[in-house]
DNA sequence: TTGGAATGTCAACAAAGCTGACGTATTGTG
DNA sequence: CACAATACGTCAGCTTTGTTGACATTCCAA
């Protein structure tokens, strides 16, 4: 396809202009700021960060994962992921079991503080939300659900797709 | 209005139940990866960081701002932006001049390296973006953003529409 | 003219990422 | 069985980027 061709679909291509695709990567900056600032200041409270918070949600989304599997979804070291995770062992919101098929492996679940952890932090992320899915439509939801899957790297989508199957 | 009412406006609200907030969250944590994937591997190569980055964007979309007003549109302590600045500003990156009217004030300007680097981080962040957007097409896009400004804090989104009239 | 606000810099520290090296237990394989 | 590979943990050290605190300079208004 000739590359000055114009409307090849009979479409209004406007919304791929330069401009529209900055005002995009700079709305995705700034949402983002709002999206994670709730459970900040739940977890600065408690001497946790992000990671704590990352950590937490996917134990608690794939209760029993191992290690390897946790570190592979977030996309971290273990060097890295290790400290979050031994001071949420250290104060018992994560239980880590040795395998009984393999006992190499850990598999982690949420203890109960570590539930009401969980918790505290998806109610708040999620009141924001749900603010904004209502403030917008369940139609726009629709699409920027479609344009952040499109945006993902295709091995981080596979995580995504993974987990999404979990409850439907 | 009473709390276990039942399709207030007559529309379904199955988009606001807990299991489609959850996915809207992993959404946004996994695709924010792939958004900073591909200027964090140019960045990497020279040396600068994300903070770099997101300097360099608002001196180019804001050319002349101070640093108090980069300030707020970044949301950083002064020494936080300092730092970045001051590697920017000795690798002839940025041009830091004294205010004329106010001599407190830096006023801050891309220089031509600058604007190479500026323009090399955004094509990269553009290029992912227009594919998702292509992929996505014009009514999800429309969504995207109305769910992404929803999203922000209401400081921010003020920042965030005084940067998008700019060029409207 | 002088004291307070605004602006920016220096120093020190913390969170959380990284690489590299190494130890240990367990598993799988030739 | 012997040995390589895997899973996990840890130590050490480095980087980026955020934080506070202290301080110098500049401007403005009482």
């Amino acid at each position: 396809m000739p590359e000055g061709s114009v409307s090849p679909i009979g479409q209004s291509l406007l919304f791929l202009t330069d401009e529209q695709l900055r005002k995009g990567i700079e709305a995705m900056f700034f949402a983002y700021r709002g999206f994670t600032a709730d459970p900040d200041r739940i977890l600065a409270e408690k001497a946790y960060g992000r990671a704590h918070h990352r950590a937490v949600h996917f134990i608690h989304r794939n209760p029993g994962t191992t290690v390897n599997n946790l570190l592979s979804i977030l996309g971290v070291t273990k060097q890295s992921l290790n400290r979050v995770l031994r001071t949420l062992i250290e104060d018992g919101l994560v239980a880590s079991n040795v395998g009984t098929k393999d006992k190499r492996e850990r598999h982690l679940y949420l203890t109960a503080d570590g539930a009401v952890l969980e918790r505290a932090l998806s109610d708040a992320q999620r009141d924001r939300m749900r603010a904004a899915y209502r403030a917008a439509g369940p139609a726009a939801v629709a699409g920027f659900r479609q344009v952040l899957e499109a945006m993902m790297d295709d091995e981080t989508r596979h995580h995504y797709e993974a987990m999404k199957e979990k409850t439907e």
